[in-house]
RNA sequence: GCUGGUGUGGCGGAAUGGCAGACGCACGGGACUUAAAAUCCCGAGGUGGCAACACCGUGUGGGUUCGACUCCCACCACCAGCACCA
């Protein structure tokens, strides 16, 4: 019996009868079954995408066969640079490109059994996607949270070209390794930074894994502190958050960033400013790799002439600029208060600053006391006039009231999410459909004018000043302003790779609406993704990308949840055999294709599930796929021997088997599930009898696993209904046998293993056990205090 | 440094606080075969012993419990993410 060619005729009938289309509206319970939609690379499909993909064609093809609607479609996101680096290498159009590599996935995908819904197949690169993609981005745009800012990029100086932070890995080119550099650009941003308090709450209404919003929590990184309202002697005022406002007579300087736009409008006034924007120039130069690996070291110039007065007291102190602190975290600027934080600490040192002790309860002499040694500890001010002897929890709750009174400062929070940096300066992106203007500024292209189309063009390599090709363009890029009919420019720009990945799952509910970018009654069918699944490195950005336009659709009345993913999970990494990371520079990758080739798609299926614990991190290893082959070939084995009927005599291992299949589906537990096939398919080899009715349990639980030779099998033997109708139930009474084989403890040492019936009761035992000869004699003569049973496991004596 | 996670045979991995090592891989022995492959059967955590059996075993050290891979405390190692976040 060929596999392979099984395979193939029932991949055909599945897809000439659309088995696995999902039914808009079906009165049957919907489930949402979703997987990261792949990048259609030239390389094919990797062992990142099969194990997904199989895992999730488990749970789909049980929930089918529970009687759910099953929403499990595919798609792919198709734009990004490794397809525009194609092109640029090899002159092909990336639209060729992306188009083949897309025929070559499908082909493979479907040679895997995969049941996905294909009719409902999306790319991002299509028109009558990226239309809605620029179309919810222009809601942004109107919504006022769409703005250009000048922000630094990574740029190599050799290549001349813009890097995106995983192509500038280890602050070097990736394709010609040259350092690089920070250069401001002008970027289109969207205001993320507006959601982190809603993606935080949002978490509570999820059923992520607390891993998972252990991390997004992380990311989005609130902390509660004072904003303190500060003025500079030339009168400027600026403000600086702090988390430790107990320690706020322990101020001796400030600390601005060097971006920090105060250094710029004093310029005047600052006595050394040539020093000053020396050390500006040395921070842009400093390399990512500097600023990643060297951060300790701590560098900064005074800004000489200029001081600031602390608000409480009306202290003068100095006023640095330093690297160490961040443009843009909270204000971008801060405090210094070297008691009590190492890098002010470390900072006052270098330029011999004075110290002071605010809270007692450290030695400031050796180093700063910290507020993870002081907080909680009972720990008392010093040195703060009236808020002298407050503990620093009375302390932080005093000093708010009086700086809010005295409308000094007030109590915030600040995040350390970013906004989304929006713009790049490629050109296989979708374009940012807006023009600007010199009149009107930038104005959107009307909605019934999407989708702005990618133009084609000749050279898909970025401009040498860093401009997108689209730039090159003239007739393009001119156009008149929607507004007002004048001469415009579009903006070349286009969207990051994220873009089209943030609202995907909506169109799968109705892929080809030309109305609206999906359904709202359609969205209300299908409601949030029940079950998604993708890797752990889209945990922190993609993940909160997708939700973020998710809550902006929502907070506007055009999507019916506020959240859309109910679970998230996700597979554990694949390493090399050795245990190491699988990359294509190591060249220790493994083509899961060759597998399906070798054996079939079901034994391919069934050898990726039984390599270990879906969810843990493990290393690809092909020896699981002959076992696999084996058990399968045993099954087909077995069909000679199945007789007439519908009695069995197996039901103890056919409950006990539906029992934990059942479990271990649900708890992506696919290898205990498979080790349960191979104990149900060894028991029924043992059996006297095996049944029509016991063969077909097998082939159900089967089913999910190994779909084309569990369906061919059942077809074979001419059983009526469909295999992946009806899942299984089991009666609670055939999960028990009569006969059991407990272990005997004496003292919680095992002393015996004895057989007894399990609707004994604890005395029957113990009188029954006492019979024994070997566990009587080690009784003998002991007091027995306690008795210790376990209905069906253990027996224990204690005994003195 | 911070935050999460993981440590079980030669290997991948199983075990609602109740017989550690299910199910497999590799290995050893046997059957079939002229032979090999394939297939099937049997064995197997370690140490000692011909054996019955004994002792030791889930990263380390403590604790709770009749009983701990599992719960608690401290530590070590590895992996992942973040990292001058005020």
């Amino acid at each position: 019996m060929d596999f392979r060619e099984i395979e193939k005729k029932w991949q055909k009938i599945w897809e000439g009868e659309g088995r696995f289309r999902a039914v808009d509206f079906d009165s049957k319970p919907k489930y949402y079954i979703l997987v990261e939609f792949p990048y259609p690379s030239g390389a094919g499909l990797h062992v990142g995408h099969t194990p997904n993909q199989i895992a999730m064609d488990i749970i789909a093809r049980k929930k089918r066969a529970e009687g759910y609607n099953v929403l499990y479609p595919i798609g792919w996101d198709a734009f990004g640079l490794p397809t525009e680096n194609y092109a640029i290498k090899h002159g092909v159009s990336p639209v060729v490109a992306t188009e083949r590599n897309i025929d070559n996935f499908k082909r493979q995908i479907k040679s895997l059994g995969i049941s996905f819904d294909w009719s409902r197949e999306i790319n991002t690169t299509d028109e009558n996607y990226y239309k809605w993609t620029q179309w919810i981005f222009l809601q942004f745009f109107k919504k006022g949270l769409a703005y250009k800012a000048t922000v630094n990029i990574n740029w190599c100086p050799s290549c001349k070209i813009g890097l995106s932070n995983e192509e500038s890995e280890g602050g070097v080119c990736e394709r010609c390794g040259t350092p690089t550099i920070q250069k401001p650009k002008t970027q289109w941003m969207l205001k993320m930074s507006a959601y982190a308090e809603k993606l935080l709450q949002g978490l509570d209404e999820t059923r992520f894994w607390d891993n998972i919003k252990t991390m997004q929590r992380n990311w989005i990184g609130k902390s509660e502190g004072t904003l303190l309202h500060c003025k500079l002697d030339t009168g400027d005022d600026f403000d600086i958050f702090t988390t430790c406002i107990e320690t706020i007579y322990g101020i001796t300087y400030f600390v601005l960033a060097p971006e920090h736009p105060l250094v710029e409008k004093l310029k005047d006034k600052i006595k050394n400013y040539d020093q000053v924007l020396k050390y500006i120039e040395k921070t842009q130069r400093k390399t990512e790799f500097e600023r990643t690996e060297l951060i300790k070291e701590k560098s900064g110039c005074p800004l000489e002439g200029i001081y600031a007065i602390n608000p409480i007291n009306g202290q003068k102190v100095p006023v640095f600029i330093s690297d160490y602190v961040l443009a843009g975290y909270g204000t971008g600027a801060v405090m210094a208060v070297p008691a009590h934080d190492e890098r002010d600490y470390d900072f006052a040192k270098l330029f011999s600053l004075p110290v002071i002790e605010v809270i007692s309860g450290g030695n400031i002499a050796e180093q700063a006391f910290e507020k993870g040694e002081y907080l909680g500890k009972g720990c008392r001010l010093i040195n703060s006039e009236q808020f002298t002897g407050l503990t620093v929890e009375e302390a932080k709750e005093a000093l708010n009231k009086y700086l809010e009174e005295n409308k000094l400062g007030q109590k915030i929070a600040t995040y350390k999410m970013r906004d989304w940096v929006f713009s790049r300066q490629r050109y296989w992106g979708e374009p940012v459909p807006l023009v600007y203007c010199e009149k009107c500024g930038w104005v959107a292209v009307p909605e019934e004018e999407l989708p702005v189309t990618l133009p084609k063009v000749d050279k898909y390599h970025p401009t040498d000043d860093g401009e997108s090709p689209l730039s090159r363009i003239d007739d393009w890029v001119n156009t008149s302003c929607p507004n007002c009919g004048g001469r415009a420019r579009r903006e070349t720009d286009v969207m990051p790779n994220w873009a089209g990945s943030s609202w995907y799952w909506l169109r799968y509910m109705d892929p080809h609406n030309d109305k609206a970018f999906a359904d709202f009654d359609k969205m209300k069918y299908w409601g949030k993704v029940d079950i998604y699944n993708g890797g752990g490195e889209h945990v922190t950005r993609h993940l909160l990308y997708a939700r973020f336009w998710h809550k902006f659709l929502y907070d506007n009345g055009l999507v019916p949840y506020s959240e859309p993913f109910d679970r998230r999970i996700q597979q554990g990494i694949i390493l090399a055999a050795d245990g190491s990371k699988m990359s294509k520079s190591a060249g220790n990758t493994v083509d899961p294709m060759i597998y399906v080739e070798r054996f079939g798609a079901d034994v391919a299926r069934l050898g990726q599930m039984f390599m270990g614990d879906y969810v843990e991190a493990k290393p690809w290893r092909e020896d699981t796929m002959k076992p696999c082959e084996k058990l399968l070939k045993r099954i087909v084995a077995l069909a000679d021997r199945v007789e007439q009927g519908q009695e069995s005599e197996n039901k103890n291992i056919l409950a006990q088997s539906i029992k934990s299949i059942d479990e271990d589906i649900d708890g992506l537990k696919f290898n205990t599930a498979i080790s349960q096939l191979m104990v149900l398919t060894s028991a029924l080899e043992k059996a006297k009898r095996v049944t029509d009715y016991d063969y077909q349990v097998l082939l159900k639980l089967l089913n999910p696993f190994a779909p084309h030779i569990s369906e061919e099998l059942w077809s074979q033997k001419g059983y009526k209904g469909r295999i992946d109708e009806g899942w299984l139930e089991y009666n609670e009474d055939d999960l028990k046998t009569s006969l059991v084989e407990i272990a005997v403890q004496l003292n919680s040492k095992i002393i015996a293993r004895v057989n007894i019936g399990t609707s004994l009761t604890q005395d029957e035992i113990v009188s029954q056990l006492q019979k024994d000869e070997k566990i009587a004699s080690a009784l003998e003569g002991k007091n027995i205090i306690k008795v210790i049973y376990v209905p069906n496991r253990i027996i224990n004596f204690i005994a003195k």
